[in-house]
RNA sequence: GGUCACGUGGUCGAGUGGCGAGGCAAAGGUCUGCAAAACCUUACUACAGCGGUUCGAAUCCGCUCGUGACCUCCA
């Protein structure tokens, strides 16, 4: 392992800090993965890119990862709703599947959508349903311990009696009077949700809840047939597989209050310890300055995005245009979505493939005239800077130009250097950023190879006997239809 | 109403006290029959507003305006 020094910008502390794992070489990462009763869309993109990099990152630096990301498919209701009715029954109702049914089809689009975005399967990728029992066992530590209570067959979270210890939140900042407050001073009305009345304090969440009649998804436990509150699994599966403390918890800033804020409640209420280390949490995604939404009419799934089949779209965006995109914002920031930024960031990609290629082209020289030390350095201080992929990318934009100078014969680089070079490139594009050049799609349809190339050496006789307008003709017709036409000093290139 | 963020040039997006990141777009140039593409060069044109601290602020502090996220069973 090198002597990297990574910070990390925790969210508990809201301070970067020094990352140290609890015990090194290995470290342990839980990431709170997809909800699986829908399309993939563009806001899953951005944390499972963003936990991808660290993943990718941390092993590149020697550590021994095991990177635990969840399935929930189990029981939670929907806020929209006039009944709490478990979402992914109500999605199985509409489409005639039964439940697992529905989440088989979304994980296995999800999977499908995170393997186009070439993101790293994780270590483990355990299901909120798999483990009813462990969700049961740790509901009961914490009964035990005496920061909950039972109500008519469901399990609360004592939020105050816990507040009397230790402090209920920490990560967002909240304080629990101030959650009380806010309610009554709520215009209107308040919320009235399904079994508010049996809370002894607003604040006070659920760990178990009992099944309705008509509620498939349930299971045995203690206290009455149902399913488990919305947080528990985290920290169940959690301690499960990293142990009851850990280095590091991601998700999506929105994931902040109240889940993670309970997440902590949970752990240190049943295992008396301070479970997460370091909370890193990845800005949202906005369309037009907006978060993405159904109800707000501009949600884009990922497979719109790969075909182009949406009417905010101008035209398909490429799982690698898409990757590359999120990563040259830095992962706190917020990411504005528009056409104009897309291309952009496409054509930027290729200019970045391009120079690989230059690179491999080059032919080194006695001595060189460009400091690669430097630049290597730069990338790693990049990184090692709150995983700073933004300025990561700006380095390596320098070493296009580096490259396209060498090329050009005004600087020149030595061969020991043009391997250092040629390694450094391979290790932050394709290992770290995890970007892939996608194959163009002409390949595999040779006939339609044959015929431009017949018509464009055609061209080529044309312009041979300075027939110009006939050249420019079968060039024009070309673009026409969408290809683009290159000529070279001895031939022609062309794509489509 | 509360909590927390954010407001940077045509645009996207870094930067958190003192040499104007970078991408895209734009302009000029090289190349070329002309283009396209590629490459090179350039813009002293940016830090929401007002005040304060400082030798010096986009960067720290205060206020104002604006935007966004979260705010008890939505993960």
């Amino acid at each position: 392992m090198s002597e990297h020094n990574l910070y990390l910008y925790n969210s508990l502390t809201r301070k970067k800090e020094l990352f140290k794992p609890v015990t090194p070489p290995n470290i342990g990462m839980y990431v709170c993965g997809p909800t699986v009763y829908g399309e993939p869309h563009l806001g899953h993109a951005r944390p499972a890119i963003t936990f991808d990099l660290l993943f990718r990152y941390l092993k590149h630096l020697g550590f021994k990862v095991r990177y635990v990301r969840n399935i929930t498919d189990v029981g939670h209701l929907e806020s929209d709703a006039d009944e709490g009715e478990d979402k992914i029954l109500k999605k199985a109702r509409l489409e005639q599947l039964e439940p697992m049914e529905v989440v088989q089809l979304y994980s296995d689009i999800y999977h499908d959508k995170m393997q186009e975005l070439n993101v790293l399967r994780p270590s483990i990728e355990p299901r909120a349903s798999g483990h009813i029992i462990e969700q049961i066992q740790m509901i009961q530590k914490i009964l035990d311990n005496g920061y909950a209570y039972v109500t008519n067959g469901s399990v609360y979270f004592d939020v105050q009696k816990y507040n009397q210890k230790y402090k209920y939140g920490k990560l967002s900042g909240r304080v629990l009077e101030d959650l009380l407050s806010s309610d009554e001073r709520t215009e209107g009305h308040i919320r009235k949700l399904d079994g508010q009345d049996e809370k002894k304090h607003p604040a006070d969440f659920a760990l178990w809840k009992k099944a309705e009649v008509e509620h498939i998804m349930r299971w045995p436990s203690p206290w009455s047939d149902g399913f488990p509150g919305w947080h528990i699994e985290c920290s169940a599966m959690g301690a499960k597989y990293l142990g009851e403390v850990f280095d590091i918890h991601g998700g999506g800033i929105d994931l902040l209050f109240p889940h993670h804020e309970c997440e902590i409640a949970q752990s240190q209420a049943a295992n008396g310890k301070e479970a997460v280390r370091y909370w890193v949490h990845n800005n949202l995604i906005t369309i037009n300055g907006q978060k993405m939404g159904k109800s707000l009419g501009n949600f884009i799934t990922l497979e719109q995005f790969f075909t182009g089949k949406h009417s905010l779209l101008k035209k398909v965006f490429t799982p690698m245009t898409i990757r590359f995109f999120i990563l040259q914002a830095h992962y706190r920031s917020t990411i504005d979505f528009s056409n104009e930024s897309l291309e952009a960031s496409e054509k930027g990609l290729q200019r970045l493939f391009k120079a690989i290629h230059s690179l491999e082209k080059i032919i080194p020289t006695e001595k060189s005239t460009v400091d690669i030390q430097s630049i290597r350095d730069k990338c790693y201080a990049a990184l090692n800077d709150d995983l700073n992929s933004s300025v990561l990318i700006s380095h390596l934009f320098d070493s296009v130009k580096t490259i396209n100078l060498i090329i050009s014969g005004s600087e020149s680089i030595s061969a020991e250097d043009l391997e250092t070079f040629k390694k450094l490139f391979h290790i932050f594009v394709f290992d770290i950023l995890g970007l892939t050049e996608e194959n163009k799609q002409s390949e595999s349809d040779n006939l339609l190879k044959e015929v431009v190339n017949l018509l464009l050496n055609l061209r080529q006789e044309a312009k041979a006997k300075k027939d110009f307008a006939t050249a420019d003709k079968i060039r024009s017709d070309l673009v026409g239809l969408g290809f683009t036409i290159k000529d070279r000093k001895d031939g022609y290139e062309w794509e489509y």
